[in-house]
DNA sequence: ACCTGAACACCGTTCAAGT
DNA sequence: ACCTGAACACCGTTCAAGT
């Protein structure tokens, strides 16, 4: 044998990190293995599913063994993050396969149904827009050098500020959203709406 | 003149609706207009364009007059769903342009930055999810014929039932998840935290 | 089991040239 | 101002054939 699936798996990885979900096509990924397009459809039944593969590694062991579903969301969302245009391809795969993640299940034991799918919902979005907005920040398409009339980017309340920390205020922006959420959960939770579990 | 740039993205629009974003092709959309795929970059620089001027088109007139978060959401959600793929090409759009739209200001203005964010990325999450699961329920592929083992779809809490009122439920769902986002945000402005407004 | 080689039906974008 | 014609450098996928 010379490649098996685990192979293909992580050169498309590879790609996808090196050079971003545009360019992670099956070609590239067939030349990274040394190989011609159509070997891969030996391995994958089409580029879908080798997209859905990616996801369940880019989220393989998040939130093991976490009980809060506030430090679950934040494990998600890291993982995310980790890998260039993770967010892109786990929201799109999980879209399709809504309700059959592992990580979805064990926020709804936390949370109930609704609290899991809103945090989850929340957590892709925000990890989206936040991947979208560093990538054109490094390319500089928001360099954004006139400061008088600039309009306020989602996620930050006052200016950019310098290049580095945007990364920072967009850490703290995703943390209160879920702040927010959670006290939601709380305050429904307390009505007696919810089945009530894990929001102390 | 021949055709204008509202020629072309009624165009595009039209081509949406019809076949999808997947198949809105420049050059389906140059087809649709009866003329060379070049001819559309006398009126656009690039796709990415187009896309954005079709997310603005849609959204177009959205929440007009409303001054309820709650309402607005629901009247966004509308808009997305209105057309085919509508979610995908509005949230690609606004992850770009975050901040930037007139949308999200009217939201902050009442609810707060965070709290517009927050319903925002929640709206476009879940409107996305049902778009994808509609189609996939109308193509059949979500057809589950085996009752047994069946996972709980995302936004499903229990069992799909028949296929026509799963919009529905889903349209139950979005409600559940924005009453909890407000529920957060009433709790924390309780707190002092948000600046109070529109939140009775 | 895993891969090659060749083909099919597409893409977005550019650019000189036409009217 | 708006469009044509032709080209460039790509796509995903299929399929017979090889080892």
């Amino acid at each position: 044998m010379r490649n098996s699936l685990a192979d293909v798996v992580a050169a498309a990885l590879r790609v996808l990190g090196e050079h971003g979900l545009e360019f992670c096509s099956m070609r590239r990924v067939a030349a990274e293995l040394g190989v011609q397009p159509s070997a891969l459809y030996h391995h994958v039944p089409d580029k879908q599913t080798l997209l859905a593969l990616m996801a369940d590694e880019i989220v393989r062991g998040v939130g093991i063994g976490i009980g809060d579903p506030r430090r679950l969301c934040v494990d998600l969302r890291r993982a995310l993050l980790a890998v260039r245009d993770g967010a892109d391809v786990v929201a799109t795969a999980a879209a399709f396969r809504l309700g059959a993640s592992e990580i979805e299940d064990r926020l709804a034991a936390l949370v109930g149904a609704d609290g899991a799918r809103t945090l989850l919902l929340y957590t892709f979005g925000h990890a989206q827009s936040t991947q979208t907005r560093l990538q054109a920040l490094a390319f500089g398409v928001l360099a954004d050098p006139a400061p008088s009339a600039s309009p306020t980017p989602l996620g930050a309340t006052v200016s950019p500020g310098s290049p580095a920390d945007a990364e920072a205020e967009l850490d703290a922006s995703y943390g209160r959203g879920l702040d927010i959420i959670l006290a939601g959960l709380r305050a429904s939770s307390a009505l007696g709406t919810m089945e009530d579990s894990g929001l102390r």
